[in-house]
RNA sequence: CGGGGCGUAGCGCAGUCUGGUAGCGCGCCUGCUUUGGGAGCAGGAUGCCGGAGGUUCGAGUCCUCUCGCCCCGACCA
């Protein structure tokens, strides 16, 4: 390929809309442009990398027993009422109607239309397990996309479904997706890849795995164990605060005119943030005004609190909701107020600390002393707390390391979440109709594109692992006029491609500099210059992106060394 | 959905306060010179100033409405 014909113009200046490194390069060396909010095209080279990715992916999935498959984009409502997500989701569904008026919807994630197919194909356990897959595109109409391709609303993802007999059956295959999933961003040369337990959102089902690249540029956050390996996403993450039993006081009531946040009542009263319990309201579709007590060093983490009271919406309450409940908001406990009146959630962390300053219901003051056993009665501590950085590990004590992650793949064992109400059995060998037991796994194309360049660039673009490097070879011919040098480029270029190598030739009458700023952007790992100077030196210049070292090769050898060179990066890239 | 910012040439921006024939840099085209980290000179093309209403003799600039994009948060396989 010559840069003279290929499409996409590399950009001298940041684009006013990128602040995300990924984002930034993408414009520059023009893979991506966009189409509106969350929606982009990809230019040859940015397309030439995902068609490498997929076809990884695609070969880690073939290993695996999985069989490629492809499901349309537009479904009808009424597959979608089957598993009742038709309503269970929100505005991220696309929802329209076709000229007859039928309800249509764009996929967001297909287990639907898998359990279709497998339902009606699948019969008996011999058949089982299975499992399908497919590379293709989802909308999800996300409230807010963000920085370039790493959150946005249309997107390609392969996702695989596996169907099994059993428990055990599944959990072993997703102990092997786990497997595939490691090889494939270990083969995209992707460094820091760690795998969290997870939240399952509106997937459903019970066990799941998130991969994360650990980056400082990531959307989520990682509580990481540095001593046992304890890894989870914050929002499942948990700690085992440590128990400071002390004798209970009497609980009494002091004067706090004036203060109203931990902050203001602790100091106040000379105790440590550790020593509160604070109110903090919410009100929830389905059970109204939720009234959390957690110890007033911590956040109420809400997707925990969510998986608390079940599904339906969550929002902060008004001050007036509270004041209704009868609680005074600043001064608020639910020491002494009608529990019926709101739905009462009470952390942990405030059962394993006594003696404790709380809200006494009255503008002004506040209680010391506060005991949740014995001011409260009976109650069933929840975890709704966020987990901080150093708190302690739930399974060997030490101080958790907080970290950032990109969200790149996601496993999960969904049961028969999906089976049972859509009728996706099987005949087992004792001859009686079993719901088949469903795991289903997603990786985001070009989300894992962005987060290669995330991990790897300097300042001047991505340095492409060469598994997935949109051309292998890149060739800039300084000054083409000069005697030999535009000869001696197109021959490299010739032989090179004839011996089934990639190359993209800078055959544009451009100077070094300009050649070399744009061959930066494109991240190719192999660089041949060929100049005056290194004809004179005998030969074309070699080196690999990121690297300062030079050589000079012979024309003659060029060939084979670039094969050497091209076996030696792909060796460092094999799981 | 809440908060903030921005829409002027392909890209980056000035001009808007104080209304008077739309500018700069880079890129693009032509010619000459140049060719190892974003060259020089000369000439040239490019704008529904996001859109719609309004005020005015006159609107990029003032007023009203509207659309879009980015960032933070909420939200989120």
């Amino acid at each position: 390929m010559r840069v003279s014909h290929l499409v996409g113009k590399t950009l001298r200046e940041t684009p006013r809309d990128a602040t995300l490194t990924s984002h930034i390069f993408l414009l520059r060396g023009a893979y991506v442009r966009q189409v509106a909010s969350g929606i982009y095209s990809l230019l040859p080279i940015a397309r030439r990398i995902t068609a490498k990715i997929e076809r990884i992916i695609r070969e880690e999935m073939d290993r695996i027993g999985g069989q490629e498959i492809l499901m349309p984009v537009v479904m009808p409502r009424e597959l979608w009422e089957e598993s009742g997500r038709y309503y269970s989701i929100g505005d991220e569904m696309v929802r329209f109607k076709d000229r007859s008026d039928n309800d249509l919807l764009l996929g967001m994630t297909h287990e639907e239309p898998a359990v279709q197919i497998v339902r009606s194909e699948v019969e008996s356990y011999k058949q089982l397990p299975v499992m399908v897959y497919q590379i293709q595109t989802k909308f999800r109409d996300e409230p807010r996309a963000r920085g370039g391709l790493i959150r946005v609303r249309e997107f390609t993802m392969k996702d695989a479904y596996s169907f099994h007999t059993s428990q055990e059956d599944l959990e072993e295959y997703y102990s092997k997706v786990h497997e595939a999933y490691v090889r494939i961003f270990k083969r995209a040369g992707l460094r820091r890849v760690v795998d969290v337990s997870a939240d399952t959102g509106i997937m459903g089902g019970g066990v799941s795995h998130e991969f994360m690249l650990v980056t400082p540029a990531g959307e989520d956050t990682l509580l990481l164990c540095p001593h046992c390996g304890y890894r989870a996403n914050k929002e499942v993450a948990y700690t085992n605060l440590p128990e400071e039993p002390e004798e209970p006081k009497p609980l009494e009531k002091v004067a706090t005119p004036e203060q109203k946040t931990i902050e203001e009542v602790a100091s106040f009263l000379g105790v440590p943030h550790s020593k509160t319990a604070k109110a903090v309201f919410f009100v929830h579709s389905d059970k109204g005004l939720v009234f959390v007590l957690i110890r007033g060093d911590l956040e109420v983490n809400e997707t925990k609190l969510r998986k608390v009271l079940g599904p339906g919406e969550l929002r902060p309450a008004h001050d007036e909701e509270i004041e209704e409940a009868g609680a005074v908001p600043g001064y608020a406990s639910p020491v002494g107020l009608d529990t019926s009146k709101f739905t009462l959630v009470v952390d942990r962390s405030v059962t394993v600390v006594n003696n404790l300053v709380t809200g006494a219901n009255e503008e002004g003051y506040h209680l010391v002393g506060f005991n949740v056993e014995r001011d409260l009665g009976e109650v069933e501590p929840a975890d709704v707390a966020s987990v901080r950085q150093g708190d302690p590990c739930p399974l060997c004590g030490q101080p958790l390391n907080m970290e950032r992650g990109i969200e790149i793949g996601n496993i999960f064992q969904l049961g028969t979440k999906y089976s049972e109400p859509m009728g996706c059995t099987y005949l087992d060998n004792d001859g009686k109709k079993k719901p088949m037991i469903m795991g289903c796994y997603g990786i985001g194309v070009g989300r894992l594109l962005a987060s290669v360049i995330e991990e790897s660039h300097d300042d001047y673009g991505p340095i492409w692992p060469i598994s997935i490097a949109p051309w292998q070879v890149q060739i800039c011919a300084i000054d083409q006029k000069k005697e030999g040098v535009g000869d001696t480029a197109a021959r490299l270029h010739r032989e090179l491609e004839a011996a089934g190598i990639e190359v993209l030739w800078d055959d544009r009458n451009e100077k070094a500099g300009v050649q070399f700023a744009d061959a930066d952007l494109r991240g190719i790992p192999i660089r041949l210059v060929v100049s005056k100077k290194t004809l004179k030196n005998g030969g074309v210049e070699f080196s690999l992106r990121g690297s300062k070292d030079r050589e000079i090769w012979p024309i003659d050898e060029v060939l084979p060394k670039v094969r050497q060179t091209i076996e030696k990066l792909e060796a460092e890239l094999l799981p």
